[in-house]
DNA sequence: TCTAAAATGTTGCAAATGCAACATTGTTAT
DNA sequence: ATAACAATGTTGCATTTGCAACATTTTAGA
């Protein structure tokens, strides 16, 4: 993921800030910040810690769904987040955060400010791609399915027959919005019919 | 939704599409052209005419479930069309065709430049909210708690208990990624169980 | 190395859903 | 006005899925 800074150096990045207005925050590890960062007109840029947006589930389990990391930048009008979701601060994070009319309404042809715009506008269209190919996956109408075009988009990015799973079985399933259990009988059932074998997490695809 | 070439004028535009070494191309209306548009690294704004994404259902029938008017921009690379759609072209459309890298890589302190990435910025940003809030939608379990969802999401747009459906019955089951009948079905339980009332393409919400 | 916790695998069962088929209502062009 | 078509409503049924409960395997910490 591109750094909002790219091309920017300290000095122009610290004068572009103070010009954006914008003011850092401060939430001590394992603060749950929901309310603070969701339903504002913000972006955020993570400056130092991270950030995890856990899914809580009725029976009480949790799990960790998402990770936004140093230089993770975020619009905080677009982070959906509802009652089963929350964002918890790790390790004492240091936010930025820039009004979004702010950045907006500043018309200065200011070349740093144009070099911000434009990675920002790069981070966005890779986290369009990204939501585009979760849509097209949600969209299907069987696990089977979610599971096929899952593996088509992972082995068309490798350009491999083989998958590398960037997360373990239980946010996967999360990921495919589907029951782990139900998941896991699926994957034996395409592993039975020989279609996929897998290995702990690299998934091998048997067919075409 | 945002016109790409807000705040730019006529001359600057041709002037701006020149520089960056765009093209205009054409097609007939009816035109299949989901080979041609999609999987390429471009940008495309369309000029005239318009698109239509053309869902084809297993059993021969098929609906049209987003349409791009004029002055629509999108990214072909993110435009994630499988086998089930087609990009059909109405009305013999114009569309400009920038490349993806071109783009970027134009490295003028140009105004004009400048302007239009804040520009493409504005969309994708607004693209992204409705993405994601598509994506929290389905990944909603059952299709009670999908529709209640959207019900949210459209009476919070709102800001009142009455929502206008954009679109017919078929395209919000498309939406949702629900079958028809099923939906249907739930939204006759949601009546019935007093939540909902519904006249024609406007639903009241009779909850809190 | 051993142990506790986490992840993964398995299965029965009730509930939800897709699908098909058809009825009814609404819309549009002539 | 009416015919043809499109959209919406309805229902039975087989399939799929979520959920619960528990077994087995893997991982990580002491």
């Amino acid at each position: 993921m591109k750094n909002p800074f790219d091309n920017i150096s300290k000095k122009n990045k610290e004068k572009l800030l103070k010009n954006l207005k914008s003011h850092t925050v401060n939430y001590k590890n394992n603060t749950n910040i929901t309310e603070i960062i969701t339903d504002k007109n913000e972006i955020g840029i993570i400056v130092s810690g991270y950030l995890q947006i856990v899914k809580n589930n009725y029976n009480g389990s949790s799990n960790v769904i998402d990770t936004l990391q140093e230089n993770d930048a975020f619009s905080s009008s677009t982070f959906y987040i509802d009652d089963d979701y929350e964002i918890i601060a790790k390790e004492d994070v240091n936010i930025i955060i820039i009004d979004y009319t702010e950045l907006i309404n500043y018309n200065e042809n200011d070349k740093v400010y144009n070099q911000f715009i434009k990675n920002l506008f790069i981070i966005l269209n890779e986290k369009l791609t990204d939501k585009n190919e979760r849509i097209e996956i949600l969209t299907k109408k069987t696990i089977r399915n979610k599971l096929l075009e899952y593996f088509k988009i992972m082995s068309k990015k490798n350009g491999s027959k083989y998958i590398y799973l960037p997360f373990n079985f239980i946010n996967l399933a999360d990921y495919l919005a589907i029951d782990r259990s139900a998941m896991s009988r699926e994957l034996k059932f395409l592993k039975d019919e020989g279609f996929i074998e897998i290995k702990g997490k690299r998934i091998t695809l048997l067919y075409r």
